[in-house]
DNA sequence: CTGTATCCTTTAAGATACTG
DNA sequence: CAGTATCTTAAAGGATACAG
C-alpha cells in the first residue's frame, strides 16, 4: 500500500511510532542515553551514574533498550564478569533528540515550577 | 546559591527537571501539543484530533499541561458552552523539541520494530 | 458541549534478598 | 560483578455512565 509517506504517524491511535515516543519518557531511558553517551559502560557503572535506580528496573531499561536495536549487550567471559553497554549506530542517533529535549527541560524548569505553585495557589487557597 | 549553571540537573535523581522530561513522554501529552500546533482548539475538537483518548484522561492532561503553564484554558459563557484550549509561549517553545522527536520516532519506526522481531525470535523461538 | 464520578485493569517502579 | 526473584505499592490509563 502506501509505505512512501505517512507510513507512520503518531497521531494515529495504533501506530507503532507512539510506543517508541512513549519510551523515550519513561523514567529511566534517557539517563541511560545520556549515560552512554561518551562511549561503553558496564552495569555497575551505569549504577552509579544513574542516581536512584535500582539493579532490576535497570536491567529492565537495557533489556528493552537492546530489544529495540538501540544498544548492544556484551559479555566478556572473565571472572569476576564483566557486561558492557554500547549504543548502537541507531541509538546513537537518538542521542541529538534527546539532548535538545534534556536541555528544554533543564532551560525552562524553573518557569514551569513557578507557573505550579501559582496554579495551586490560585485553585486551592 | 548557584543559579547561573547546573542549576538543574537531569541526572540528579531529585531533581525537578526529571518530571518535565518525563512528563513530555507521557501518553497524550505530545499529540496534544502537535494538535495545538496550528492554534486553539476546543474539547471535542481535540478528542477527534487525538484517536483514542477518552474524556477523563484528556482532561486530566488538559489540566496538567494548564497548570505547568504550557497552556491556557478559555471558558466562553455561552450556551452550549465553548472552551479552548491554546499554547502559551511558554509550551510553543516546546513544539520543535516535540517535533524533532516524533519526526525521529516516525522515521525510525520501522527499523525498530525490525529489531523486536530479530531479538524475539533469538530469545523466544 | 464539556466535562465528572466510579470502578477497574494494567503497568511502572521500588524494597529487599538472594545467586552464578 | 551482574544480575534474578519475590513482593508490594503507586500511578497511569481505560470503560462506562451521568451531570451542568
Amino acid at each position: 500500500m502506501d509505505t512512501e509517506q505517512r507510513a507512520f504517524d503518531v497521531m494515529s491511535p495504533d501506530c507503532p511510532s507512539r510506543s517508541i515516543m512513549q519510551r523515550m519518557g519513561d523514567k529511566w531511558t534517557p539517563l541511560v542515553f545520556l549515560a552512554l553517551e561518551a562511549g561503553p559502560r558496564r552495569f555497575s557503572a551505569l549504577r552509579q551514574d544513574i542516581g536512584g535506580v535500582t539493579p532490576k528496573v535497570l536491567t529492565q531499561t537495557l533489556r528493552s533498550l537492546e530489544r529495540d536495536g538501540l544498544l548492544t549487550r556484551t559479555i566478556y567471559p572473565e571472572v569476576p564478569p564483566r557486561v558492557e553497554y554500547e549504543l548502537t549506530e541507531l541509538g546513537a542517533t537518538l542521542l541529538g533528540p534527546l539532548e535538545i529535549v534534556r536541555d528544554w527541560a533543564q532551560g525552562h524548569a524553573e518557569k514551569i515550577i513557578r507557573a505550579r505553585l501559582n496554579y495551586d495557589e490560585i485553585n486551592e487557597g
